[in-house]
DNA sequence: TCCAACCGCTTGCAATGTGCAAGCGGTCTG
DNA sequence: CAGACCGCTTGCACATTGCAAGCGGTTGGA
């Protein structure tokens, strides 16, 4: 574990930590996905992570106090993955990558509709979904409207659309 | 180039294209430290980005449009690297990562200021900075007040007042 | 009690990305 | 016209990534 950082600047630092083409994914997943498991995150993932890689970033993410890691209650053999706060705290960044997603690169409408929502509810929403998010990993005190949930069935719904006839 | 993406989602995208080290860097330093040659990027690099990686980066950052290369008027041999609009509304995206790093990494206080102003002023200062950016990287309408000036300023006096005996 | 399916995760290996140092041809300066 | 500087490339060692297969342990059904 080198404890040796090309600079103190906070966009480098956060680099450094996050700066490769799966660490956010995977937050993503447990984040929007709810996949706490391995399993989930591997068969489930939309872009197809490699379990190796998966068992590194998950590795990692737990070292660098991202995720924790307990016992699945009823299935003896492995864990669920956590979310901490510094990590939901990674909604707003997250959010921010969608918005400039959506608009810069060609992003496909039903992948899309999260990052939509979470643009137009705007650092209100973000704040709803981070204590939904704290209720659901943390502990802490449920919320009252759903904001995850909505955006669960904004999701759902355009899959749905997408599927049925004209 | 290839055409293929691991997925459609706008987070995935982003990843994509600047989920690595240094593109992030790169624009930054052009954006906040107005480092519009390869010279500068290479020898002001705070990070120590080496001279392949930095070659590299900028030809992929051109040909994915988030920058352009023109003549360095009377220094005819070689270019000065512009951002374009994409890159530009790349800043609420180094907020957030500034942000989130300055909070939950260890951030040395000099290069956090301007972490730290972006995140008080909120998205009225980064519309601000942007308009500055469009101004002196697009040829925009000239900005009123330089929230970047102020920016660069703020950096500059937190640096001198560190060299000044205490 | 046995066995097949599943679990999280590891291993081997080839391809790609990164870091470091040196070098290349062109340009500017004295 | 020589030496310093320019953007950028090259060579090479090492780390990271992607893909496929495999490993020991657990679960669940006959």
């Amino acid at each position: 574990m080198s404890e040796t950082h090309r600079s103190g600047c906070p966009i480098n630092l956060t680099l450094e930590l996050l700066g490769d083409r799966w660490s956010l994914i995977v937050i993503r997943d447990i984040m929007f996905g709810d996949r706490r498991r391995y399993r989930e995150l591997l068969m489930r993932s939309e872009e197809g992570i490699a379990s190796n890689v998966l068992a590194d970033r998950l590795k990692r993410l737990l070292a660098a106090g991202l995720l924790t890691k307990a016992r699945d209650p009823g299935h003896r053999q492995s864990g669920l993955y956590t979310l901490t706060e510094p990590a939901i705290q990674l909604l707003p960044v997250l959010a921010q990558m969608g918005a400039w997603g959506r608009r810069h690169a060609p992003a496909s409408r039903e992948l899309s509709i999260r990052a939509q929502l979470l643009e137009e509810g705007g650092p209100a929403m973000w704040e709803a979904v981070m204590t939904e998010l704290r209720a659901a990993h943390l502990g802490g005190p449920p919320a009252k409207t759903s904001a995850l949930l909505q955006l669960q069935a904004a999701f759902e719904a355009i899959m749905a659309e997408g599927a049925a006839p004209g």
